[in-house]
DNA sequence: AGAGTGACTTGCAATATGCAAGTGACTGTG
DNA sequence: CACAGTCACTTGCATATTGCAAGTCACTCT
C-alpha cells in the first residue's frame, strides 16, 4: 500500500499518487457517476486506451479504485471508488472553485457536484 | 493569458495548468516564505535545475507568479505569488488534509499552513 | 589574477505520452 | 455454423517530457 515517496510532505506525496494530467479526469468521472471503460473514453478530453488501462491500474494499486465484474464470458469490470478515493472529491470541488474564479471560460459543474457529500 | 487547454471543464483546465509533479511543490514553497531559485533547489524533494528554470517561466506565463529583481549588477529576480496563485492555498490545504487522513507517514503541515487566511 | 556565488543553460539518456492498429472473448444474426 | 459486432484492452512506434551532470555567465570579493 504505501510505496516510496519523494518526501514525506503530504503534498509531494498527494502528487506522486494523482499528479499527473489524467488521474483526477478519471476520478471526476467515476464521481459523476461512470464506471466502465468505455464511458471513461468518451469524455471529452480524449484519454487514449493505453493511458486509460494504466492510469486504472495504478489507481487501483493506489487504493483509489477498485474493480469488480459487472458480467462473465467474457469476464469484464466495473470501477468504483474507494473510500480514499471518494476522499478525494472535497480537493475536486476546490479545484473547481479555482478555476472558475481565476481561468475565464470554464464551465461551473452541476450543483450537485458542488454540493457537501 | 487564456490559453488552448483540453476541454472548458474546470477540473481539466486547472490539470493543464498546474497537473505535473512540480508546479504544486514550488507553490507550496512560496506559500511558505521562499522566494530565490537556490531556496526552491534546497527542498527535500530535490527539483533539477532545468525543470524548475521551465516550472518558473510556465507560472509566469500562466500568471501564478510574478518576478522582481532584488538586486542589480547582475540582475537576480525574487519570485512571488500574484493573486491568481495565492488562490490555489485553499487547495494546497486540502491535499494536505487528504495525505494526512489516507496516507500514512505524511507530516503534518505546520498550523500556520493549515490556518485560514 | 583567481576563487566564489547565484542563477541559470546545455547535452544527452531514460521515461512517459500520444496515436493508430491489432487482439481476444465472447454474443447475436442469417 | 460462419461471420459481423461489441467491449476491453494490448502492442508498436514516434514524439515529448523528465532527470542527471556538467558547463556558462555576470558579476564580487580576496
Amino acid at each position: 500500500m504505501s510505496q516510496k515517496f519523494r518526501s514525506p510532505c503530504p503534498i509531494a506525496t498527494t502528487l506522486d499518487l494523482v499528479g499527473d494530467r489524467w488521474t483526477l479526469i478519471i476520478l471526476r468521472d467515476l464521481l459523476t457517476g461512470k464506471t466502465r471503460y468505455s464511458e471513461f473514453l468518451s469524455s471529452p478530453e480524449k484519454i487514449t486506451t493505453n493511458i486509460l488501462a494504466d492510469r486504472l491500474e495504478r489507481m487501483e494499486r493506489a487504493g483509489l479504485i477498485a474493480k469488480s465484474p459487472y458480467q462473465q464470458r467474457p469476464v469484464r469490470y466495473a470501477y468504483a471508488l474507494t473510500e480514499m478515493g471518494r476522499g478525494l472529491h472535497p480537493l475536486l470541488r476546490e479545484i473547481c472553485r479555482w478555476a472558475n474564479r481565476h481561468v475565464p471560460g470554464t464551465w461551473v459543474p452541476p450543483a450537485q457536484f458542488m454540493a457537501e457529500d
